[in-house]
DNA sequence: TTGAAAGCGCTACCAT
DNA sequence: ATGGTAGCGCTTTCAA
């Protein structure tokens, strides 16, 4: 018991130096009017003992833990990652500790998980919510990341924009003949990335949508006729287009570009490195944090939820289409 | 302000239901001696008005917040989201929540970070360390998840066993020539997986371990000098011998097999499937919180610290040897 | 069986 | 400029 190192409190202080707690605390927060000389003494007799502040007692006096909650679907969702660390570092400037909690995929599972948190005492929450549920209403703020829903507490990553760039991209390289992939056609966000990309391919190029839940076209089929360009929504579905093609013999980027999305770490990993669409989640996990913020604090005005641009990174596996190609555009005009 | 729902405390329902505060506590926490119908008024009382106790009021009183921290070099790292959710998922199962903090793969980011998680009150910290780094003393029970080093509260996945049954596995499929292959020779993990393998082929079969920090080893030229099976220390690694492999016209795994390390999400989207070792993340986190949990209560006896087993899952990536293969072991004898 | 009261560590109000 | 004190919500001891 006397080896463990006692931690001090205010109250010692105060009486090692013969003065009141309340003129400690004053001092050591800088609020109060308190003498110069006083703060210098209570302030280095503070760092000498290693004084820091209870977290309990402040927050029970003050009602708030300085904790965020944060509800991710499933922690090995690989997009999850550069999220949390997103928030977890805008939240640490803000001075704000993340509390995580897995809600294991399931509605039931986001709301235990959300009231597991209010329990703890979280200031305020922050839900990567399952295939765009509808939040359980809740006592502390609330913000949501996804697509745009009704709701008015929602910031997201503009989807729609990622996949109509990811496409003008390919355009621009010359491609006219496009495979559209996803595999996960209950996905709102591919939705949102497929449509987009449509958006942008519609009346200047040739395409087709294919939702592979598990069987994966004849990508030699599809160049034969034509498709020099495959845009994907995932990096992963991207990684498979680009194993598959070269197992065929179909080399890329020199004869087949592929588009992945999210930028995840396997990205630069692989053999082409992949191109891909990244979402911003610096900024997204910065008007998450800034709105919570202002609800913790009451602020009258809120931060207005909205949309955040995604950004395209170029790398191996896109390239310009080939002009000597039998396949290339040239030959369907 | 009216509009928000109001949180009870004990106070009130004590005061509505023309009792104590302390028959409060005693009757909804079964201590004390609480008539049986006493506990079943406040108990339904509180289920009804939505009563739950305060985090803030209670880790006060107890000294404890029933949170423990996690300390980890850098969430973005591809390992880390399994582990993560191991710990949640045990550390929820024994009543603690995790708060997460990043230590942003530096020495002085991780001693930051376990300050800052004891300043926010956490009962315990797990620590991934960053390079098997020496923990910092601390006053609140750690644990540490890495290689097996000299301190004595350490859990960790034996690599060296994973390298093992990695090249097992490949000498029961025929292979006698091996590639080892690793991105970076400062990491223990990498080392001791490496090592692992190399005790394994030790006298039974031929291999060349190769470093390859940046360039790639030509595979083909090894598979002319009779590779046919290549060992790596990580799924990524493997999918980039897969990948260069396949490119260079080498069917695997027909003509060369790949063994990863990890289980990373990748393994299962490409084609082919990785073969991969898989750390037991599930015993891992439940011997952390184990030995943390225990050593919070201040029990006598700790968990002994310990190596958890890696196990192997064969997927595409990995075959016999081929017979016919010009390369294969036949020729060597 | 029940209740009164102390006190965990901190902050803030009000006196001095 | 400084200090006394109340009280945040809870648990626990002791008295009734």
């Amino acid at each position: 018991m006397k080896n463990q190192k006692q931690i001090k409190n205010q109250k010692q202080i105060a009486r090692e130096l013969g003065i009141s707690v309340a003129t400690v605390s004053n001092a050591l927060r800088g609020k109060g009017r308190v003498s110069a000389s006083v703060i210098k003494l209570v302030t280095s007799r503070a760092e000498q003992v290693g004084y820091f502040p209870s977290a309990a007692g402040r927050a029970l006096k003050t009602g708030r833990s300085n904790i965020l909650g944060l509800v991710v679907p499933d922690i090995t969702n690989a997009v999850f990652p550069k999220f949390a660390q997103g928030v977890e570092a805008e939240a640490d400037k803000c001075g704000y500790g993340i509390l995580i909690a897995d809600s294991r995929g399931t509605q039931a599972g986001q709301n235990s998980a959300i009231r597991q948190l209010i329990q703890r005492g979280v200031d305020g929450i922050i839900v990567l919510p399952q295939r765009c549920t509808a939040p359980e209403v809740t006592s502390v703020p609330c913000a949501f990341a996804s697509t745009p829903g009704d709701i008015n507490n929602t910031v997201a990553a503009n989807h729609i924009q990622g996949g109509q760039i990811a496409a003008r991209a390919l355009l621009d390289l010359g491609h006219r003949n496009f495979l559209l992939l996803g595999n996960d056609s209950e996905s709102q966000v591919q939705k949102d990335r497929i449509q987009g990309m449509m958006e942008a391919l519609e009346g200047i190029a040739q395409f087709e949508v294919c939702w592979t839940p598990d069987v994966f076209p004849d990508l030699v089929e599809k160049n034969k006729t034509g498709v020099t360009a495959i845009l994907t929504v995932s990096d992963l579905l991207a990684l498979r287009a680009v194993t598959q093609a070269e197992r065929a013999g179909l080399k890329c980027p020199q004869e087949i570009s592929v588009m992945g999305f999210d930028d995840l770490p396997l990205a630069t990993a692989v053999r082409p490195t992949l191109s891909t669409i990244v979402p911003n989640t610096t900024e997204l996990s910065k008007r998450l944090v800034a709105y919570l913020s202002a609800a913790i604090h009451r602020d009258v005005i809120l931060p207005k939820p909205s949309l955040v641009d995604m950004s395209i990174i170029l790398r191996e596996s896109t390239g310009p289409v080939a002009t000597h190609s039998p396949h290339s555009t040239r030959r369907l005009k």
